[in-house]
DNA sequence: GTCAGCTGCAACTCTTCACTTGCATTTCGG
DNA sequence: CCGAAATGCAAGTGAAGAGTTGCAGCTGAC
C-alpha cells in the first residue's frame, strides 16, 4: 500500500485518473515523460494495491480510480495515527505517576 | 514520507517506539532480526522524514516518535483523500449532465 | 480484408536500497 | 585508569525496482 504510493510517477498517475476520470495506458503515457510499458507496470502495481481497476472497452483498457479503496485507506491511516497518539498519552501518564 | 513508511522494518521500528517510548539503536536492534547498523540507517531515514528525533543521553542516543509530524501527516492524507473524492463527484456530475 | 492503433509478454540495463562486516571513537562504571 | 558498551564512519554485496526496447497478438474502422 505505502509501497504503491511511494513512487512519484504512480502518484502522478493516480491524481491524473482522479482528476480526469478513466484513461488508457497509452493515453497516460503521452502525458508523462515515460514509455507506455513503464506506465503499464505502474498501473499493475496500483491495481495490485487495490487503488485502481482496469476495465476492457473495445481495443483499449480504461483504468479508473477505486474511490472505496482510497477512502478506506485514508480512514485506516488516521486510525493508526490516533492509536499512536493514545500510546504516547499513556506513556506520558505513566511518566507523571512516577 | 510514503517512502519512509513503505519499509516493513521501519514501520516496526515506529510502532515499537510509539508503544514503549524512546529507545537506543542498540536496544532496538536486539528486538529485530537485523544488525544494529541496519537499524541506524532506518532511523536516519525516519529522522529525515521528520517522523522521529534522536536525542543524546550520555553514551547512548535515545530515539523518540514526533507525534506532531505523525498527526500532521495523517490529516494531510485524509485531506488528499477528500480532494480525490471531490474530483470524482465532480466527474460524476458532468457525466450525469450529458 | 487490411491496416492502423492498443495491448500483452519477454528480456535487459541501471540505479537504488536493505543489510552486513570491520574498525575507530566516545563514555560510563568500578 | 581500564574495560565494557554504545555510537559513528566506511566500504562492499545482493536483490529489488524503475525504465527501456523489441516483437507478437487483437480489435475496430474504412
Amino acid at each position: 500500500m505505502f509501497v504503491a504510493l511511494a513512487d512519484p510517477t504512480r502518484r502522478a498517475l493516480l491524481t491524473r485518473l482522479a482528476t480526469h476520470g478513466s484513461a488508457s495506458a497509452t493515453a497516460l503515457a503521452k502525458e508523462l515523460p515515460v514509455s507506455r510499458q513503464a506506465v503499464v507496470q505502474h498501473l499493475a502495481v496500483l491495481d495490485a494495491a487495490g487503488l485502481i481497476r482496469g476495465r476492457r472497452a473495445g481495443r483499449e483498457v480504461r483504468h479508473e480510480v477505486r474511490s472505496e479503496a482510497l477512502t478506506a485507506t485514508a480512514s485506516w491511516m488516521t486510525r493508526v495515527a490516533e492509536q499512536w497518539d493514545e500510546r504516547l498519552a499513556a506513556i506520558r501518564e505513566l511518566a507523571e505517576e512516577r
